[in-house]
Parts: structure tokens; sequence; C-alpha cells
DNA sequence: GCAATTCACCTGTATATACAAGTGAATTTT
DNA sequence: AAAATTCACTTGTATATACAGGTGAATTGC
């Protein structure tokens, strides 16, 4: 319910970090220095530094501290190689596969490059480039969804939504994120095997039966029914 | 020097996902479970389990348990949007960003992908789609460095090599990176601030001046010197 | 038969502690 | 003056412990 102490931290670093309090390359407090500022223990200040430091935000080094790290590109001279190209023009046979799509929240670095805030939506895809049927370049893309809205127009029943179904939000966000999976259709579909009642107004009971759909549907913020169990085909 | 209990763990049940002894969608040992099994206190289990849930190896539900994600692609039905087209054909002006290259070490999910083993060398770079100079999409390149040798043939001094002076890494190899990262000629010009030897054969001392290089290079394998300090610019 | 409760288990957060090992500057020794 | 040592500080690894809260299946109550 209530917001983490490591998660409180981590928002304090960030804010003087996009504010520009701390700039590039500066040292930021240590693990001891956060702790007592902060009045936690070691490891919970260190684990701030550390999920920042695992996106991208921070950079350590053992011995010497913690510093800002080089979010921001330096070099705008590169040239941008076209594998594609490269692959054909090299005599291989050169094929595009789609290999999966989601709609996800922004982490700190992702929102930095893409100048939207932390937790904005966006849409990820994956692409293997295959030279000769060999993956020879993995393409990741993460596009802001604010400014390309029904990026995804299709019925992705084909993912299985597990992670959407265990990935924390508010209920009402989770509802929502199922929504943008999973068609309405495909979701009363899936209920009707257990002879449930219509979507978004299934209350969660508890089924002993192993490896068949086990969901949950919340139908208003403050419900005491919630959004749970995993979905397993 | 020895590997840790974690990354042990880590790479105990990475092998058995690979080996496919456990399946996708599969319950992976609770962290209790790997504790006793291991002998190690559950923050240590916990700790392996988390990482590779971080690289996208496992999924974790709080209270159901940890399972095996699904990292393979379930759909190639997906069509393949082309993010520049779509923004010139809606009247806006389309301009693509390099920023930045690095040359880094697969985690499990990039070598899951590229079909080749953890560790092995990656080229990973990151350009910017913008609509009206406003970033619209963040392109994030991961290239199998085996097949495309000399993807980068320019000098990446403008890159700060904080990061890859403060990888882990054997001496040897982070040795290596250096070089491929900085020109022998960047680095001897960088050392002559210091009026050091030449390049690879500098040993390390200190200095007590800040802000400027702080660099040793390693002169042979179980040399007392060591790869030491980072670069500041 | 259906609903509510219980209970064992699991993950998430947090603290306190310990030791290892790298860093950088000051200090001491040669 | 140069090399070696010392020392305070920092991050990395590891353990033990505690409690909160979700899950799923069994149990109990009506």
């Amino acid at each position: 319910m209530t917001t983490p102490k490591f998660t409180q931290i981590k928002q304090f670093i960030f804010e003087q970090i996009e504010s520009g309090t701390w700039s590039e390359h500066q040292r930021v407090p240590s693990e001891n220095e956060l702790a007592s500022q902060f009045g936690v223990s070691r490891m919970t200040a260190r684990r701030a530094l550390q999920e920042l430091t695992d996106e991208g935000v921070l950079s350590r080094s053992k011995g010497s501290g913690t510093f800002v790290a080089s979010f921001k590109s330096q070099s705008s001279l590169m040239e941008i190689r076209n594998i594609a190209d490269e692959v054909k023009a090299a005599g291989h046979t050169y094929s595009a596969k789609p290999v999966g799509i989601e709609k996800l929240l922004a982490d700190a670095a992702i929102a930095i490059e893409l100048d939207i805030a932390i937790g904005d939506s966006v849409y990820f895809s994956k692409i293997l480039h295959m030279q000769n049927d060999q993956p020879i370049q993995l393409e990741q893309r993460f596009v802001n969804a604010a400014l390309v809205p029904n990026y995804i127009n299709q019925d992705f029943s084909v993912i299985t939504p597990h992670e959407y179904l265990s990935k924390e939000a508010p209920l009402t966000e989770a509802t929502h994120q199922i929504e943008a999976v999973l068609s309405e259709a495909t979701i009363t579909a899936l209920l009707a095997i257990k002879a449930e009642q219509p979507c978004l107004q299934v209350k969660r009971r508890t089924w002993s039966s192993h490896g068949v759909v086990s969901l949950a549907i919340l139908t208003s913020p403050g419900d005491k029914y919630r959004l749970g169990g995993h979905l397993k085909f």
C-alpha cells in the first residue's frame, strides 16, 4: 500500500539528477550516507542505488563510490548501419522475424531517452534480424504510446498474459492492461470454461484444479475482489 | 576471485532451463528450497532468482512462486511497423539520431535471442527516432559481434570509458576492452598528461589531484599492478 | 452444496551485522 | 624524491532474522 522506502530513495535520487542538482559523472551519496540521511539500514539504501544502476541511471565502482551515469548521448557523429543491406550485400539471405510485443511502463532509462515520465506507457517490441536463418541482430523498440495510439491493433491472446497479471500496478490499471492485451471476447471465452459471470463482473474464488484458468477481474476500485491468479494455457 | 555463490546458483538454474530440464512456465524451486539445497541463506538464493527475473529468464509472483518465463516468441504473425514511414505519412518531419554504441557481454536474455552463449561479445547501439524533433521511438540494437567483425570502426574516445573500467572482468580482458574502445594513440595522449610511461607499460601509482586522468594499464597477467581508477574528462 | 475460514507456503520489504576487497589520499620509510 | 605502508572510506558478498501480505488448497461452518 505505502510506497516502499527504497522506492522513495530512488525517487529522491532521480529527482536530484533530473532537476540538474546532481550532474553527470558527479558523485552521489554513499550507501552509509543515504542510510543515515533517510534513517534506513545500509541494505535498503544500497537497494535504491543498485536498482538505479541496473536501470542505467547510476554507475558504481567498488572502492570509489557511486556516480551519475552518462545517459545522454555524447555523439551524433556515429553512422547508422543498416544490417539488412549489409547482409544482402554480402550475398546472404536476409529476413526479419518479430518475436513479441508488449505494453509496459517506462523505467528511468527509457523515460530519459523518450523524454517522458517514469511510468508512462510505452509499446515494447522485439525483432530478430536473420542472416541465413541465423540471428545476427536483435532489435528492441520502445515506442512512446502517447504519440502512437492504437499501436497494438491485434488480439494478443497468443501472448501468455502471465507477466501482465503479475505486474505490480493499481487494480484499475491492471484491469486496463488486460483489456489491452486480451480482447474482451477472449477473456469471456476463457472464463466460460468455468461458467463464470461475464467479463468485468467476475468474482474471485478458489479452484482446486491445476493447469486451468484461474482468473478474476476487478469490478471497481475499492472492491473487495481483486485481480489475482495467473492464466495457464 | 572465486565465483560468488549467487552466481553459481544462477548458472545452475540457467543450465536446467537451457537443457530443457525445466521447461517454460514450469515452477522452479522456491527461495527456501534453493537455500537448503545449496546450503546458503534465503537472501542469497533470493538474489539468484531475482537477478534472473530482472534478466527476463524467470517470472515471479508473490504468494505463488517463481516460474520459467516465456522468453521465446510465440507469434511470428505480428506485422513489423515502420515508424519512419508512419511519421512521414502523417505529414511530420522524421529524423533518426544515434545516441551511443558500446561493446558488451551478452546476458541471459540477449544470449537466448541471438543463440549465443552468456558472456559472448555483442555490439550495443541506440538510435532515437524523432517526430518533429520529439522522440517517438527508441531503438536498441544488439549485434552478434562474431558475425559482424569490426562493427565499430571509429575511435570511441567520445564515450566515457568509466563503465568499461569498472566492469568485472579478468585484467587481461579489461585491457583488451580498453583497447577496443580507446585507440592506443588516445590512451597514450591521455597518459601523457601525467607524463607517464608509454601505453601498456604504465605502472599504477597514486595521484592526489582531482578531476584528471587516473589510469593504469596492466602489463601482463599475474602482474602486481592492476587496472584501476576511472577516467574523468 | 456453497461460502467462509484456516493454514502452510511463497515472495516482498526491511534491519542488523560481518567480513572481503578496492580506492585514494595521507603518512611513513627508504 | 620516490617507494612502501597505513588508514578511512566505499562497494560487494553473505548470513540471520523478522514481519507483511498474497496464494492455493484443505478444512470447517452453515
